[in-house]
RNA sequence: GCACCCGUAGCUCAGUGGAUUAGAGCAUCUGGCUACGAACCAGAAGGCCGGGGGUUCGAAUCCCUCCGGGUGUACCA
């Protein structure tokens, strides 16, 4: 089952190669110039070039020497040699009965799945989850969920960072403040406490007072430094308490992440990389990549392509301590090991491209990795109305709670407004719906641009019912699911799609034939704008029919339940490429 | 300095491997509810795709150059 560009193309691929031509001329997309015909083909003028024939000729020859000519309802030649192509409304039924029948929607499976993982979220020990950890969860998922419906084996990892030095700062700040703890007694020798000494709060208050007393205050820092060895090298009470510090952690994000409604597979975090860390710079060592360069320990990762000098990576600092290159060199051959991955995809700031490409250059011409596709997919940031990194309006850091927030709270107000006239809501489903309808707000707008794109935070447009919105998105497909429930209760069972007669109609089949497209598209750029762009074209193809044609009062029963066939299965897309894009719909609104 | 990304309608942004007349949403204007939810639909108006040059039968898209903006650039992550 295929696309109806899939099967075109297929059939012109067939004719170009009888008639000698290179198949990769017939590609067939949608039209656009829908008034000219429903698809167009051009490849005719290439591969008349290529034959050195005339173009127009050519075309001609497609169409005489083209198979199944029964499907289609027009096929012309315009201009120099583009061919314009209409399918018949018996054709276009047939293949979206396929598409209703199957139950991914006429969506193949890769044929040769593979161990990706999605390295996503990317939080922080100790540190506040702030407006830049928004993207990286709502991209990432998004990706995630793609590959996993394409049929790869697919793990969510969530990268933590866990092991730098601002873990020995912490430590050495909390034994300032209670140095009688058993974590800091060289004699303890009985379990360290269950619970942890200090709360989320307590941390993100320590955390920054201990990084500024290590700038100011030498032994503090030559301390920390200390202590942070002492982590790495399995200090028994220096362990137990950095447990705490990434539990209170974890707790903490997995609240925020709740709302968000995304879960990881893996919550590994740098220092799973550890072990890994020393026996991958002795090998280094051992086969020549890594050498001393100016007190540090460097891997140069030139190329001759390169147009511009390319740093090497720093493995190890001049003072000993290995950087972040390094423990996402050490975690790539750790997820060879453990996951065997063969395709691991970055979800993280755009702004890091640079340290990326060093990073798979080295994990590449190493042999850390020789055969593993490395890919950074990068996202551009959320500005504020003045196209600056978005702040608060005193002008600090914003935390991703207060953006969702910003986003529930607008959405509550949206849902205080609307009512439902045979049914009112109560309070708690009011609420309810407030979540939905904020959830989707956010998500569908950080997803609807291209990734790597800044885009500009405005609640108010985001959250507005009308538009290209997440809460126009739910609507429509709320109002799909009403129908189908009073069909229901008026016991109407949908029956066989029917031939299209209007153009609402067939532009509505169109849309849904072109999934496996748009889907395709989206996995192999990463982009889930693709997916957003499908959604809200899919919701205005059938608001237009809906508008048009009145499936409740349609007097033919063949026509009445078809139509109502053709509701279910809209709903039935909509909601697959929403749960792609992570964003739930609600049963009413 | 150098490298990368960007500059498309008043605003926010899409534009897939070059292809017939460049798209969407918002905002503006005009229509459509005794009709399955008008949170909707239809229509109008709005662009020398930053400037210039080049390649081509054909360029928003490829190449060069200039202007304007963003980001990154050896021991933070």
């Amino acid at each position: 089952m295929a696309s109806l560009t899939q099967y075109l193309t297929q059939l012109f691929q067939q004719t170009l190669t009888e008639l000698g031509a290179d198949p990769s001329y017939g590609q067939v997309i949608p039209s656009n110039r829908p008034d000219l015909g429903q698809f167009q083909a051009n490849g005719a003028l290439a591969a008349a070039k290529s034959l050195k024939r005339n173009p127009r000729e050519l075309a001609q020859a497609i169409l005489d020497t083209l198979p199944q000519k029964e499907i289609f309802a027009d096929l012309s030649i315009a201009g120099p040699g583009f061919i314009n192509i209409r399918l018949t409304d018996q054709f276009l039924r047939q293949q979206t009965q396929h598409v209703h029948d199957d139950i991914r929607l006429g969506l193949k499976k890769v044929a040769r799945p593979r161990n990706v993982l999605v390295d996503y979220g990317g939080y922080n020990v100790a540190k506040v989850l702030h407006a830049g950890h928004l993207r990286p969860t709502i991209i990432g998922e998004a990706i995630r969920r793609t590959f996993v419906h394409a049929g790869d084996h697919v793990l969510g990892d969530v990268h933590l960072g866990d092991w730098g030095l601002q873990m020995g700062q912490l430590i050495e700040e909390i034994r300032l403040r209670q140095p009688d703890l058993p974590y800091f007694d060289p004699g303890h020798t009985s379990p360290y406490p269950d619970d942890s000494p200090v709360t989320m709060d307590d941390l993100l208050t320590l955390y920054p007072q201990a990084s500024a007393r290590a700038k100011e205050d030498e032994a503090f820092a030559a301390a920390a430094r200390q202590a942070t060895y002492d982590l790495q090298h399995n200090h028994p009470g220096y362990r137990a308490l950095w447990q705490h510090f990434v539990n209170v952690s974890i707790r903490d994000i997995k609240r925020h992440l709740a709302l968000l409604e995304t879960e990881f597979d893996y919550w590994l975090g740098e220092s799973d990389a550890e072990p890994y860390l020393l026996p991958m710079i002795e090998q280094l060592k051992r086969d020549g990549f890594a050498y001393e360069s100016q007190g540090a320990l460097v891997m140069d990762v030139t190329d001759p392509s390169d147009k511009k000098e390319m740093p090497p990576l720093i493995l190890v600092k001049r003072d000993g301590a290995v950087l972040y290159g390094t423990t996402d060199l050490a975690t790539i051959a750790m997820r060879v090991e453990k996951f065997n991955s063969e395709f691991i995809i970055y979800v993280v700031d755009i702004r890091q491209a640079m340290h990326f490409k060093q990073v798979f250059r080295a994990a590449h011409k190493s042999g850390i990795a020789p055969h593993v596709e490395l890919e950074h997919a990068g996202f551009g940031t959320i500005n504020g109305p003045d196209g600056r990194p978005f702040k608060s309006r005193s002008g600090e850091n914003v935390t991703l709670g207060e953006i969702l927030q910003m986003a529930l709270e607008k959405a509550a107000e949206r849902v205080a407004e609307i009512d439902n006239e045979e049914a009112p809501y109560t309070p708690e489903e009011r609420a309810t719906i407030a979540r939905y309808v904020g959830m989707a707000t956010i998500k569908f707008a950080d997803l609807m641009n291209h990734r790597s794109s800044d885009y500009i935070l405005d609640m108010e447009r985001f959250s507005a019912f009308e538009g290209k919105t997440g809460p126009y998105l739910l609507y429509s497909t709320v109002r799909a699911k009403s129908i189908l429930r009073k069909a229901a209760a008026a016991n109407l069972t949908p029956g066989p799609i029917v031939t299209p007669t209007t153009d609402v109609e067939r532009e509505l089949l169109l849309k849904l034939g072109e999934w496996p497209d748009m889907f395709w598209q989206a996995y192999h750029e990463r982009a889930p704008n693709h997916l957003c762009e499908y959604a809200y074209l899919v919701a205005t193809a059938f608001n237009r029919f809906y508008r048009e044609c009145h499936i409740l009062r349609e007097p033919d029963p063949a026509r009445q339940t078809g139509w109502l066939a053709l509701t279910d299965l809209t709903r039935r897309m909509l909601e697959q490429v929403m749960t792609l894009l992570n964003i739930t719909i609600p049963e009413r609104m």
